[in-house]
DNA sequence: ACGCTAATGTGCGATAGCGCACACAAGCCT
DNA sequence: AGGCTTGTGTGCGCTATCGCACATTAGCGT
């Protein structure tokens, strides 16, 4: 998953559907032209406000939603109040998976880790097109299998990395997924999203500030080198992000469906 | 996924496939009539050995697998030679996953970890079958789901629980899947499934004993009061359990292709 | 029965992260 | 400007787990 280069199109936008609108999101921007133009009517621009919840653990969706400049986290909450993250959604993804598994709800609850925009689609508009086992059918369950990599392979960074390295990790996936080198987001955001105590981001985002890697000033945290913080962070993120490239490339092979 | 009661059938064994042979698997039992008897000609048992490795990270498959009283574990490998497990199947489910989302590989190996049988099917058998989008399709992409609730519910268990629970976790784990309270393992492969040394095995086991949860020589590891692991357990197991349970009940509605 | 190997128990210092209790500072509201 | 709320830094004792170095033992093969 390279970060899209903004590169200001100026006139020829109405020729690629890469840069802006709905196709900002990768899956949507992978589709066929055909099935892009069965789903658009029904696409739905919405913005998501940070902390919103898109859904609750266990919740009934009305929409799947896909992210275009908003980027969303899968939360779990314990019985005891204390969470953590177990994955997360930007344009590169799509929150609602549950949907199209056949299980329908989740046990955790998705929450937007940073304001911005996306698209939705009413569950049977969604499901219509999915059934055509076309274009949607084949990039969802890649996309569900990266998902899949990220989920398993945050299990494993849980137990083996420190919570230094894991901040690394969820900065550079926000990173990837947004156009800014700069986030809104608050220490104790970032603590319940690592399932550590705020306190224990402090130390840890205080000593990449030290080395240069970061700037962090009271909910606003800038991205100052980029390569040092990848030199810093475990493997996991490489193993992700290889396996997200590897399944989901910009360009997909049309499908059987529409050629 | 409760344990399937070994209810010794005697006469009617041929009324229920219920009990023995390649149905013992759950996803293979809940496919109608008319899809298993498709398959049937191509299942091919196989014993699995304790230990052996069914596929190797990034290894293209050349089968996937359904144990019957198997239990393969999911680990992944960091650079440094330290392991976690990312998921464990049983006779619940299917070894290969990777095969019918589309991106063919994954990262992680899959190591089994308690020795039985599983019966496979050659990948275009199996391929073939998919592709109807009948029986087998929906519950692949069920059980796909369970597998990711089992994941991301490790993936913060990891974080947010202590060795001891974890452990018993795993037993639970084991249990389930096979008949047996009785489990061949060492601390050494345990430590290895919950990414920690094993001395903090050994004396986690050793509180468990003294409880006694469990009985413990020299790997033999068996169960003595379940309930009472159930009460020590944190709450991922039930997580996963009930998300286990509500999406791959043991009698499945008829898909429409084969009604 | 002997000896080898694999499995387990244990002790000790080091470290990471927890939980708590604050002090402090930044920015918003009026 | 003053004051409140929110976000951040810090110190302290505590616990879990690590990493290492061993001692011990069970069971297998011959």
């Amino acid at each position: 998953m390279s970060k899209p280069h903004h590169t200001t199109s100026g006139s020829n936008v109405m020729s690629q559907r890469n840069q802006e609108g709905p196709t900002r999101n990768r899956l949507l921007a992978a589709l066929s032209p055909e099935a892009y133009k069965r789903l658009e009517p029904d696409l739905e621009p919405v913005s998501l406000a940070l902390g919103e919840v898109i859904y609750e653990a266990h919740d009934a969706l009305s929409h799947v939603y896909f992210p275009t400049t908003a980027i969303v986290s899968l939360l779990y909450t314990m019985e005891n109040g204390s969470t953590a993250e177990m994955g997360v959604v930007g344009c590169d993804g799509v929150v609602g998976i549950a949907v199209f598994m056949g299980g329908d709800t989740t046990p955790n609850r998705a929450v937007v880790q940073s304001a911005g925009d996306a698209v939705r689609l009413k569950l049977k508009c969604f499901r219509d097109e999915f059934k055509r086992v076309g274009d949607l059918h084949r990039l969802l369950l890649l996309y569900t299998q990266a998902l899949l990599t990220q989920m398993s392979q945050t299990a494993v960074c849980n137990q083996l990395h420190s919570v230094e390295q894991r901040l690394c990790r969820a900065l550079l996936l926000s990173d990837d997924r947004q156009e800014s080198e700069e986030f809104l987001m608050t220490q104790e955001l970032i603590a319940n999203i690592l399932g550590v105590r705020r306190e224990a981001v402090s130390i840890a985002a205080h000593r990449l500030q030290d080395a240069g890697l970061i700037r962090y000033k009271r909910g606003h945290m800038t991205i100052v080198d980029r390569a040092g913080l990848e030199s810093v962070v475990c493997e996991c993120y490489q193993v992700v992000k290889s396996e997200c490239d590897r399944l989901l490339p910009y360009k997909v092979p049309p499908s059987a469906e529409d050629t």
